[in-house]
Order: C-alpha cells, then structure tokens, then sequence
DNA sequence: CGCGCGCTCGGG
DNA sequence: CCGAGCGCGCGA
C-alpha cells in the first residue's frame, strides 16, 4: 500500500503530495513521521492507494504512526482544498488549523491515573494489619477508588500488601482531564411563542444560512441551546461559536450544567492537557456539542447537524494570522458539506450579513421583544458643547452626575464605559511640540502613572517618564488626554465615599484578571465600574442601572467606513448592561454631535432605520459590501527589501489594472500608519475593487512577492489599518 | 590548490 | 523549509 502524505512543511515549494509505503494499518488522516530530504518530519495522510506514481528506487517507507484514530477526519480534505485556494496558504498551513498546536510533535500525551480495585478473592488478615482491613472496608463501600487517594489514607504499604495478596488489583486508565465548571444539571426553560416560531422558521427554511436578530435580551441564547438539543438528539453533532471575550466562567458553566459531558470546550485559557483531551472527547465520539471562540470551527466533529455563531458581528471572528480566514466563510462550507443549518445570531449584525438577508440569501428571524417584555433602557444624549459653553470642563456632564448621584442613593451600581485605549495620555513637549514614541514600533507612547512610565501599547515596551524634552531639552514635557486613571480620579472627587473599580488593558493581568474583576462587581464589591471595549459584552450586572457613556465620537469619528457600524453596535451593547433584572436602566450619551443620525438609531434602538440609511451610504460611497478593499502588507526587518517588495508589488497591481481599471476603484502604495511594528518595517498596497474575483489575483501577487526576507500578506476589509 | 560562501535544486 | 552539491573567488 502506499499513503499519499502532505508533509507539515508551510511553504509553496513543498506544497505537493509525496508518496510513501506503508502497511495496511495506516489511514487517512493519520499523522505519520517520514523521512523528507535527510530528516524526519511530521505529515499528514490524505489518500490511500494501491499503486505509486513515483519509481519503486525513490519510494521510502513511513517511518511511523502517531493515530489510532486518525486526528482528520474525512472533512478536512474538503476544507483544505477550500482554504487552500481561496486564502493561497500551502496545504499544511491548512491542515494544521484542524489539530490544536499543542498536539503537533506530540507536545502532550492522554494523561493515566492508577486506580484500585477490590477483587472478591478469600482474604485472611492477621488481626494486626488494621489499615488493609481498613482500606478493604473503604473500597466495598465505594467500590474503586483512585491509587494515590487510597495511598494518602491508608498508606502506600498497606496496599501494596493487598495488591501481593491478590486482594486488590491496580489497574491503569486513561484519565481525562477536563476543565471542572460545577452547576447542577439544567432543565431546559420554558419558550415563549416566539422563541418557539423562530426554531420553527429555522427547521422549515429551505435556506442554509440563517440570521437572527434579537434585541438584547430576546433569548437568542434558549434558541441556540434547543436547536443544538434537538440535533444531539437525532444523534448528530453542532458547533456553538462565540467571541472570545464573551468566553466566561458564568458562559462556560451554563452550557455546561446544561449539556454535561456532551459538551467540549475549546478556549485559549485550557492547560495543553486539558485541550487535548477536550479534542479528543470530540474526536472519539465522546462529546458531540464543541464550544468555543473561531478556532472552534476546525473541531473535529462528523455529522454536524447545527453550527451556531452567537454576536455574527464580531470583529475577533476572522483571523489575524495566516492563514486570514473567516470564521463565517469556513462555518458556511462545513454547514454546505454536512447539509446542516448555519445560524448566525446578534442584536447588532452586520450590515453585509443584514443586506444578505434582505435579499433573500439567508432566512431572517426577527426578535423585537425581550422576553419579559420589559422595554430597553432609556438613552438619554448629553450634548457636551453646552456643557463647555455652561464652563463645565469635567469628564461628566451634568446629567451624567446627577444620574450618578440618584443611582448610588438608590444602592444601585454604574458602569462608565471610555471607548477605547487609544484614547490614552500622550507625553507631549509644550516648548516644541515633540511626542514620545516607541523605538521599535512607531507607535505613540502612553503615560502611566500607578508606576511613573511609558509604555508601548504594541510591543509592551517600557521608557522611563521624560524629566526633559529630548528634542530641545525644554522642562514643560507633559501628558494629556483623558485615560480610565483620569475618570476615575475625577469621580473619587466628586463621589468620595462610592467604591470604584477601574477596567482596562492596564489592571487586567493573566486569563482570569478580566474576570476577576467583572465578578467582584457583580457580586457589588464596588458601586461605580469605569471601563474600555472589554466591559461591553458578555457579562450580566443585575444591579446596574446606569451606563454613562463619556465619548461616544471617539469611535464616531475614527477613520474608518465601519464607525458610525461600529459606534451603533458598540451603544447597543454597553446600553445592554443597564437595567438587566427587575429595575429600568437608564445610559447617559455624552457627545459633541448629538445630531448624528448614528446615534439618533442608536438611541431609539432602531437598527433597520440604521441599516437602510447605512447600507444607502455604503451604496453611494461604494464601500464594503459593494467593492472589497484588500491591503496587501509588505513587512520586513530590513527597510531597503520592503521599499522593494513594495514597488514590485504594486508593479504587479498597477499591471493588473491596466487590463480592466473599472475594476479598481482606488488604488495607491504608502507606507503603513504605523510605519514599524515590533521592529519590523511596514508598507503596504492599498486598493477599492468592484470585482471580487479579482481577490485571488492579488493574493497570488502577494505570495509572489515574500520571500524569505520580506512578508507580504493580503487582508480583506482589514478592522483596523494600523 | 583548497576552502568558503552563495545559489540552485530536490525531497517520495 | 532545509540540506546537498556545485561554481567561483580569494588567500599563501
């Protein structure tokens, strides 16, 4: 026999099959170890056939086995014929996205415990060995037990003795070492009407791909969780994605108390053990539900029957390394492979995933109540020019304080959500006007004060504070802008005697940092919680009753053709955590364009009235969903070797053009915003194309232009374009 | 003449 | 990707 075998080598030279020997044993979708170019590598089997197309004197056996089971399943040739193509990555970079990191080279292994067994032979015991009596009496009661508990009571002699005895057997198992979330088992809760009309609009449609849209609170989740039981049920298996922030503890634990071992999770926060054998419950049938954030899409599952994306609109659902896939895209393939239902579900889509579903490509189910039909928080707009004019030169409006002042009377909690932390103090020299940046990256430093420094949002770089102007060695080097430690320094002012937690990237340290935090307000550790983005999602307060919300325009006016989408989903989100349990919720909007008709849908919590004056401005302007704007990156350590990729990739660009320039909308070369990153140099090619055809061409341009000096990768819509 | 470095080629 | 093989340039 012989095995047809991708060997785990990334790179377009080797991006081929290479055949080899092997007994019958071997399988599809084993991992193996060959002999390649005078050493030993690790690759994957994708076909088995009886003859070889190579001479019989070139044609080397596999060295060895590493699956039973074999870690692919048969899917993943479909997927990496897909990936491979529409994102040009070779083979192996597509097949290692379907074998968790930790599992290549045989990082980690099933993990043993010894157990002990009684076994019903005729013991004698001497009246003196108390403690094997002792440990006998234990193991009738409890039937096993584990070696080392029964070691730590009765002592490791003990039974041994019995073990010689031929009283106890010790038996090693395989043991699986899965993340302990507690909660007793949950019953399913009771649908409303419509929660039970749209898992009926789901079964019914005829359409793969189905979108709902829910107001927050409108119980997506109790639809999620039924559509999934009722898959489990006809005995087949789903997907349930979500962002990774939104991976909680409380998340966790409640599909877990609802699902049990059926369910395996797979989150960047597990031990190598731990995902290991979460993967591999999934893979031997074991498990048959797979939760977690994008990389979760790759899970190896057969017989999907429901794929689930929970909040579609999420940025963190399309991957930034290589191989730059969307989560959607592949969740829509595997959904077409195994005939099943893909569901994509927010409060807030996307207006192409919208768009898609006005046009009748998805099927759309619209929840425009919350289920205890309790009506959304009230927003009210502070317009901060008159607060300017009335000398109030605060963070806070005065609404915003008096809102503050009756919520903390009342014993309520508050949130105060800053957008972003770019929105930080930066050190500027008031003679000349030199600002701090980072060596490496190019990059704007920030001013920290809890330890007087400097500090390199991208790179993590630390410089100690300026005591003088590098530039003209003036004294008045100074920070400005408003950053968390303002906010709250100000609220302690005008609050002395609330609690205040602060939330940012800066006191979140570690996996559990985050959640720490969000847990102690929740259990009403501290009265006022000022945060960035990562307060937004995920988390229920039911004593919050105010959401302030400082600087709206800062996300408003962000230069990109997604702010006012992203300024829309971002209120009615941080406007989700007000008022969640019995108590009306209130957000105060602090703004200096309260006209903006982003924030005028916002605030009537009106996407469809957001969507149709947005998507008629994306028409206009022919912005995304209506042309594709791709950047191709160029990076390298080296200046000179960028400069030319850069040029021979535009060259190859600009040529295309030429043949059909109706197709480009825009297109230039510049160097990236943020002009060196991490130590390396960056520029890229920018361009608008009304043909997304095109894509591949552009792809293959960029393949074309890396070498082993110089990186040059494509993004599509990129989020960001630092 | 011999070694070292850079480039090309092949790997089953 | 990585190592083997080959050619050419330079030093004693």
């Amino acid at each position: 026999m012989y095995a047809q075998v991708i060997v785990d080598i990334a790179h377009s030279q080797v991006d081929r099959v290479f055949e080899y020997s092997c007994p019958e044993s071997v399988k599809v979708g084993c991992r193996v170890k060959v002999p390649f170019g005078g050493r030993i590598i690790d690759g994957f089997v994708i076909k088995i056939t009886e003859t070889c197309s190579v001479s019989a004197d070139k044609v080397k056996p596999i060295n060895s086995v590493f699956d039973e089971l074999p870690a692919l399943v048969p899917e993943c040739f479909s997927l990496m014929e897909r990936i491979s193509s529409r994102y040009r990555v070779p083979k192996a970079a597509s097949l290692r996205l379907f074998v968790p990191s930790e599992m290549r080279l045989g990082k980690v292994r099933e993990a043993y415990k010894n157990f002990v067994l009684l076994k019903d032979a005729d013991l004698k015991l001497i009246k003196s060995a108390k403690r094997q009596a002792e440990a006998i009496a234990y193991l009738s009661e409890n039937g096993e037990c584990e070696l080392s508990v029964l070691a730590e009571k009765f002592g490791r002699n003990a039974v041994a003795a019995l073990e010689k005895k031929g009283a106890v057997a010790i038996e090693k198992r395989r043991i699986m070492r899965t993340p302990e979330m507690g909660g007793a088992k949950e019953e399913p809760k009771i649908l409303t009407a419509a929660q039970k009309e749209a898992i009926a609009s789901i079964e019914n449609s005829d359409k793969c791909v189905q979108l709902i849209h829910g107001v927050t609170g409108s119980g997506k989740t109790e639809i999620y969780l039924n559509v999934i039981a009722d898959q489990i049920k006809k005995g087949k298996t789903a997907i349930f994605l979500v962002p990774e922030i939104s991976l909680t503890p409380q998340m966790l634990s409640q599909l877990r108390a609802r699902f049990k071992g059926e369910a395996a999770i797979l989150h960047s926060g597990l031990s190598a053990g731990e995902r290991f054998d979460e993967w591999w419950r999934l893979r031997s049938g074991e498990a048959k539900i797979a939760i977690g954030a994008r990389s979760a899409v790759f899970a190896p599952l057969e017989n999907l029957g429901a794929i689930i994306i929970d909040e579609e609109h999420d940025s963190s659902y399309v991957s930034e390394s290589s191989p730059r896939y969307s989560t959607l895209d592949i969740a829509r393939w595997r959904a077409e492979y195994n005939g099943c239902k893909l569901i994509l579900g927010s409060a807030t889509p996307s207006v192409e995933s919208f768009l898609k579903a006005e046009k009748g490509e998805y099927n759309l189910i619209t929840l425009p109540e919350r289920i205890n039909k309790k009506p959304l928080p009230e927003i009210i707009i502070a317009d901060m020019r008159r607060e300017v004019k009335r000398g109030n030169n605060s963070a806070f409006s005065l609404a915003l304080r008096e809102e503050l002042d009756s919520t903390l009377k009342s014993g309520n909690q508050a949130i105060i959500f800053l957008n972003r932390r770019g929105y930080s103090q930066t050190v500027i020299c008031r003679d000349c006007g030199y600002v701090a940046k980072c060596e490496n990256c190019d990059v704007t430093l920030t001013y920290h004060s809890e330890d007087n420094c400097l500090k390199c949002h991208y790179c993590g770089a630390r410089y100690k504070m300026l005591e003088a102007c590098p530039e003209c060695g003036g004294r008045h080097v100074r920070y400005s802008g408003t950053g968390t430690q303002r906010v709250v320094a100000e609220l302690k002012e005008l609050f002395p005697a609330a609690e205040i937690l602060r939330m940012d990237n800066d006191t979140v340290s570690g996996k559990d940092g985050h959640y720490k935090i969000l847990s102690a307000f929740s259990r009403h550790k501290a009265d006022i919680l000022v945060g960035t983005q990562m307060i937004a999602k995920g988390h229920d307060f039911p004593s919050v009753t105010l959401v302030g919300i400082l600087d709206a325009d800062m996300s408003l006016h962000f230069s990109d053709y997604r702010s006012g989408e992203r300024t829309f989903q971002l209120i009615t989100q941080v406007s989700g955590r007000s008022g969640r349990a019995g108590q009306k919720g209130k957000v105060v909007l602090q703004t200096y364009s309260p006209e903006n008709y982003i924030l005028r849908y916002a605030i009537n919590y009106d996407y469809y009235g957001f969507f149709k004056n947005e998507i008629s401005v994306r028409m206009a302007t022919s912005f995304p969903p209506f042309s594709l704007i791709c950047r191709v990156m160029v990076t390298s350590d080296s200046d000179a070797l960028a400069v030319e990729a850069l040029r021979g990739v535009y060259c190859s660009v600009e040529e295309l053009r030429s043949r059909s320039p109706e197709k480009f909308l825009f297109l230039n070369r510049m160097h990236s915003p943020i002009k060196r990153l991490q130590g390396k140099y960056r520029y890229q090619v920018l361009m608008r194309l009304t043909d997304f055809e095109l894509v591949s061409a552009i792809y293959d341009i960029a393949v074309a232009n890396t070498t082993s000096d110089v990186l040059c990768y494509v993004e599509e819509n990129p989020a960001n374009l630092s």
